[in-house]
DNA sequence: TTGACAACTTACTAACTAGTAAGTAAAATG
DNA sequence: CATTTTACTTACTAGTTAGTAAGTTGTCAA
């Protein structure tokens, strides 16, 4: 059973984390910002590191939770895709949040070790499908690409991380122009 | 005149950005590792946020020095991209340091509004050399792509920052699916 | 030789950091 | 009804943070 606090803490972190990194918010800030006392977040999370595991794992939970939904998995590859890169496109609606791999991933040598291990995982699992849908999707002759699924997977996912924060400097038009343009660079030509 | 303490200290404090971000490094860290006190530090930068913007002013610098300079202003657009792509390659072989743009990006919202600045014109500098690049690569027939220049340009910029990230959780072979497949789909088909 | 300046060190501070120990009030349990 | 457990608060600590004020030393110019 989660209280409501705990889903509080958890949720203000993971906004805190997609604004200003990992090194970047305090106990005190979640307290403040909650009305309780940091003890409080020590009660339900001895350390930080806990705390930041926690707000990875639920971040996984929710990612294989979509993916093996039917409301995903019935989808043809360009929906699916599609509702990948929105969730992406929420993210920088949401106040110009990154992703957190990327933000995790940056700070990789200043976070705790069971961190970077959860970071690793989610990276690995946003890889993973992005790679099978992209192999369903050439397969099925919808996308057309050069070379494996694994690299082109890579390519996409680390360009849309990178949009996010790119869009931090030059603004959102920067994230919807990678977007387009991986978009694009998958589409079929018409006729040769 | 730069002195050899201040140099060094730019130097590490680079290194440190690279490595751990920017709220992942102190004063202390700095003074330590270099026999100095903390207080040598401020006597050549005030505030962190002067140290900060001093590492990015310099890197931009650099960039620009390069990219003026004929041994690449005079590369073919592949040679000039291939340079381009080994700044990174570079990066990623010293110890798995990230892009500096990428790194601030991250931290955008804890980070001093100068510092801010100076990201933004370091991501805008770097955009618009890429974007003629490829611009000039396409019209002498070099590249083929569909769309802006721009857009494939911040492709392009997004998944190499991205990539030197997501090396860190996933290893070095994930930066270099990302470039090579970046290589491959800016390939001229041999033939129809 | 003197004086100014550059490049520091010594010694400090106030604010913030994650983390802890002990106490409390209310709810669940037996 | 008694007791244990949950979910906290109060009150604290040791360490770290950026930043400062005042003093020291060596170099260089007049």
């Amino acid at each position: 059973m989660v209280t409501n606090t705990k889903r509080a803490i958890l949720d203000l972190a993971e906004t805190l984390l997609q604004d200003k990194g990992f090194n970047g918010f305090s106990y005190a800030h979640i307290a403040s910002e909650l009305g309780v006392k940091n003890a409080a977040i020590h009660y339900h999370f001895p350390t930080k590191e806990d705390l930041g595991c926690a707000v990875v794992q639920r971040y996984r939970d929710r990612f294989q939770l979509w993916v093996n939904n039917a409301r995903v998995k019935d989808l043809s590859p360009q929906e699916k895709l599609d509702w990948f890169f929105d969730i992406y496109a929420n993210m920088r609606a949401d106040h110009g949040k990154v992703c957190i791999a990327g933000a995790l991933e940056t700070e990789f040598n200043s976070i705790p070790a069971a961190l970077r291990q959860q970071t690793e995982s989610l990276t690995g699992e946003l890889l993973a499908w992005l790679t099978s849908t992209l192999d369903e999707g050439r397969t099925a002759g919808f996308f057309q690409f050069n070379g494996q699924p694994a690299d082109k997977a890579a390519l996409i996912l680390s360009s849309v991380q990178g949009a996010l924060q790119m869009a931090r400097a030059l603004g959102a038009e920067k994230f919807q122009a990678v977007i387009q343009q991986n978009k694009q660079d998958l589409l079929v030509p018409q006729q040769a």
